[in-house]
DNA sequence: AACGCTACCAAGCAAGCGCTTGGTATTCAA
DNA sequence: TTGAATACCAAGCGCTTGCTTGGTAGCGTT
C-alpha cells in the first residue's frame, strides 16, 4: 500500500544504471563499460573486491578480459593506477546516483534513509562492483593517489554531511556521524548476504536508519 | 563528581593489563610476552595492523626482533601460522578484559557502554596491538584459520549479544546491532586519533552509546 | 663430560611478482 | 596507398617473496 504508492513515486523520477553511466561517460567523467579500459577497470573492481588488491596480480585481471598480462600497461601506468582510476570512477556514479536519489526524497529523514540505501547497494555491487574498495583498500594506495580519490570523495560525502545535519540524529555533529555510518555500513560487506529469503537491503536500510535518526 | 566516583569504583576491581595477561599466560592460554615467540607475535600484530598482512614481509618481523627470516620459522609453521596466533591471542585477551569491565558495571546500560569502551580501546591498541586486524585482515586467513580464531572470537561475541540483549536497543535483534556496532567501531581505526585534544576514547564510547541505546 | 634442547645464523631455492621491450595485426582517415 | 593510432602478443628481466636446509652456540640437566 504506502510501499506501493512509493515505489511508483520512486520510479517516476528514477534514472537506470545504464542511462546514468552513459550520461557520465558522454561528459568524460567515466571510461565506457564496452570499451577495453572499461572492461579492465570492470573486472579489476571485481577481483579487488573479492579477493583485496594485494592478492589479486595483474595476470588475474588480465586473464579475465582474455590478454596477457603486459598487455595491461598499455592502459594503465601500474597496478596501483587501476585501483586508484577504479576508485575514483566508482565515486563519480555512486555520487551521481545519491544525488539522484536524494533529489526524489521529499522529507530530510527520506533522503537520509536514500542515502543508507543508496550506500548499501553501491556496496554490494548492485549496479557497478568496487564501492567496497574504497574503505578495504585505502591504504594500498599511495598518498598521491589518496589526494586524488579525494577529491572526487569531498564531493561524494558533502551530500551525506548535508543530509545528516537536515535530520535530527543522536550522537553530535554530522562529520561523526558519518564515520560512524560509513563503518557500519561497510562492514555489512562481510556478513550480509541479500540473496536469501533474510533481510532485504532496503528493510536493512530501515534497520539502520531507525538506529541513527529515531522517529 | 560522579565521574571521579566511578573512577574509583572501577579502580577497586579493575585488573591491570599486565597482570591480567600474566593470568593467561599461567594458564596457558596466552604466549608469555616476554619470550622469544611471544616478542614476535607483538611485533606481527604491530606491523600487521601497521601496514597489512600482505605488505608486511617475514623479513620486516624478523628485523622488528633483530632476528634473521629464516629464524622465524623455528617458531611458526608459516606466516600465516603467526597471523592466526595473533588473532587468537588477542581475542582471548580482550575478551577477559571485557568481561572483567562488565562484570563491574551495575546497570545493562553500563554493561553495554563497557563493552564499547573495551572494544574501542582494543582497536587502538591501549593494552595490546593487533585487535584491529581481526576485521581487517579476515579475509587473509583460509578457512581452516579462519575456524581456529571463530572458536575464541564466539566466547567474545557471546558477551555482546547478551549485553545487547539486556539493554534497550532499537533496531531489532542483538546480532544485528552487534554488527553494525562492530563495523562501526572497527573503522574508528582509520580516522580517530586519540591523542590530541579532541573526543577522547571515553567520549567517543559515550557518544557511541547515546546512538546505539538511547537513554 | 656428555647430552639434548632451544634459539638462531648463513646461504639460498623456487616461485611469483610488477613491469618492459620489440614487434605484429587491424582499423580508419587522408 | 600510405600512415598513424589502437590493441595486443611473446618473451623475459630483475626483484621480492615465503620458506628450507644444514649447521652452530649457549644453556641446563644428568
Amino acid at each position: 500500500m504506502q510501499k506501493k504508492a512509493q515505489a511508483l513515486v520512486k520510479k517516476s523520477g528514477e534514472v537506470s544504471p545504464r542511462q546514468q553511466i552513459a550520461a557520465l561517460v558522454a561528459e568524460g567523467s567515466l571510461t565506457d563499460p564496452d570499451s577495453p579500459r572499461g572492461r579492465l577497470l570492470h573486472a579489476a573492481a571485481r577481483l579487488f573486491e573479492q579477493k583485496g588488491f594485494a592478492r589479486t596480480t595483474v595476470r588475474d585481471i588480465a586473464a579475465e578480459v582474455g590478454i596477457l598480462s603486459g598487455s595491461i600497461f598499455h592502459h594503465f601506468a601500474s597496478k596501483e593506477d587501476i585501483l586508484c582510476t577504479v576508485m575514483q570512477e566508482v565515486t563519480i556514479y555512486a555520487r551521481a546516483r545519491m544525488a539522484g536519489a536524494v533529489a526524489l526524497a521529499a522529507s530530510p529523514r527520506e533522503k537520509l534513509r536514500a542515502c543508507i540505501l543508496c550506500e548499501l547497494e553501491a556496496i554490494h555491487g548492485l549496479a557497478v562492483p568496487g564501492f567496497s574498495i574504497l574503505v578495504a583498500e585505502w591504504r594500498s594506495l599511495s598518498a598521491d593517489s589518496q589526494k586524488k580519490v579525494l577529491r572526487q570523495r569531498d564531493e561524494y560525502e558533502q551530500i551525506w554531511l548535508e543530509t545528516i545535519a537536515d535530520t535530527h540524529c543522536p550522537g553530535g555533529d554530522a562529520a561523526l556521524v558519518r564515520r560512524l555510518l560509513l563503518g557500519a555500513l561497510s562492514h555489512t560487506h562481510s556478513w550480509f548476504k541479500p540473496r536469501g529469503r533474510g533481510l532485504s537491503l532496503a528493510e536493512l536500510a530501515d534497520r539502520v536508519l531507525s538506529i541513527f535518526a529515531p522517529a
